[in-house]
DNA sequence: TAGATTGTTAATCGATTAACAATC
DNA sequence: TAGATTGTTAATCGATTAACAATC
């Protein structure tokens, strides 16, 4: 009855941002039918240190056996709890061109957590098509299909200009975090809503100094 | 005459992330005819601390004048230098499916240092298509296109089990680095790589997760 | 010159690694 | 039981922030 006071652990990003690939390792581990795995075996497929995948694990409870290691199904299925990946939330995507399109069809949203429910445009070549069977609908549309269906996530796939006008109107209407493909810096703009950003062209660009890192170490 | 003992300074990798976030910024500055800034109206505007700036610009050179501030013009064109972006990186594309398709067409390589000089699938129903006005090829002719055409950069979203062989024959030909949208691992498998990888679903699921933590603080 | 703002050094904070007692 | 490996505390390392002298 009494609510006790919870601890509040605030994981670090760093930790977040981890969580998806030990995901992965795990996985590809059930699948060769390995049942079991210490935190150093896994540090050393996974080039990291034992100790960090502990403290890593660590933030969210005691999935391990002292002298055993960790039960690979057990972990693997409790990792997607804490990312909430057994959810379904409803999800609208805005902008079904080139980048919108490949993403709706690219990812199993259902897997994840996420229901795709509605995909809007505003271009009239575009308004009308399937995908996934999901009819594009007129992005005008968008605002009583709100009001109907209440989506709680929106990926954002249309230009940058059009973006802090959707954006600020779908929070309004309770969208609680956006997974955000354009240029646009949604970073502290609100409070209290959840935003990822996939900037490609940022990551291209890091690839690019690599690259030039490379060549100025060789010409040493 | 006699090489300057270079010093190796080895920016890290926080420091890089951040490049193209400034130079997002100060480009919509020179947009708006804005040709001088502070480090602390920049922080203001990115939400971040002007000491952090001065430090990351710092770590390149002092591209800032005191009691001045920063000429904008010349601090975007620097950072684009830095970030390797005046190059001309011949640049082949793996896969052409959704994903591929997409980012071929949504990227303007040119503008940030890469050239798509070559795109390959296998799916004979894709092969000969026209994407930027590159034909598709089979990508049974890869290895000799790379023998003619010494691609430095490749761009992998094809599925992660073709991507450990295709990445090391294109290594082997003297591809330098990937931009890896496969779910193939493939950090730590080649020395003096660069490899750049963009996981979608990982994304889309940390997204996940600050949903659930959303929700959770505000049952507390 | 006085005011502003940098470049840079020092202090703080947070994240990673190491060590080890607890325990299966 | 002995051996293995965790959970957790302490030590180290790196990144961010604060402070301030240098200087435009």
């Amino acid at each position: 009855m009494a609510t006790t006071p919870s601890k509040k652990p605030t994981i670090s990003t760093s930790v977040i941002k981890r969580l998806p690939r030990y995901r992965r390792f795990l996985r590809d581990l059930r699948h060769d039918g390995i049942t079991r795995i210490s935190s150093k075996e896994l540090a050393h497929r996974m080039n990291l240190t034992a100790s960090q995948i502990r403290q890593d694990l660590n933030c969210f409870g005691g999935f391990g056996l002292q002298g055993y290691g960790y039960n690979v199904d057990d972990l693997y299925r409790e990792i997607g709890t804490i990312l909430g990946l057994d959810k379904c939330r409803p999800t609208i995507l805005l902008g079904a061109g080139n980048l919108g399109k490949a993403v709706a069809r690219q990812l199993d949203f259902q897997s994840i957590g996420f229901d795709l429910i509605g995909i809007f445009d505003k271009a009239p070549e575009i308004i009308g098509r399937e995908i996934r069977e999901i009819t594009v609908a007129d992005v005008a549309t968008l605002e009583d299909f709100c009001k109907e269906n209440h989506p709680e996530a929106a990926i954002l796939c249309v230009p940058r200009t059009q973006v802090p006008a959707l954006a600020d109107m779908l929070v309004e209407h309770g969208v609680k975090g956006f997974w955000n493909f354009s240029h646009c810096d949604l970073t502290n703009r609100y409070d209290n809503i959840a935003v990822e950003s996939v900037h490609l062209s940022d990551s291209l660009m890091t690839l690019s100094y690599h690259l030039n890192a490379q060549q100025d170490s060789k010409k040493k």
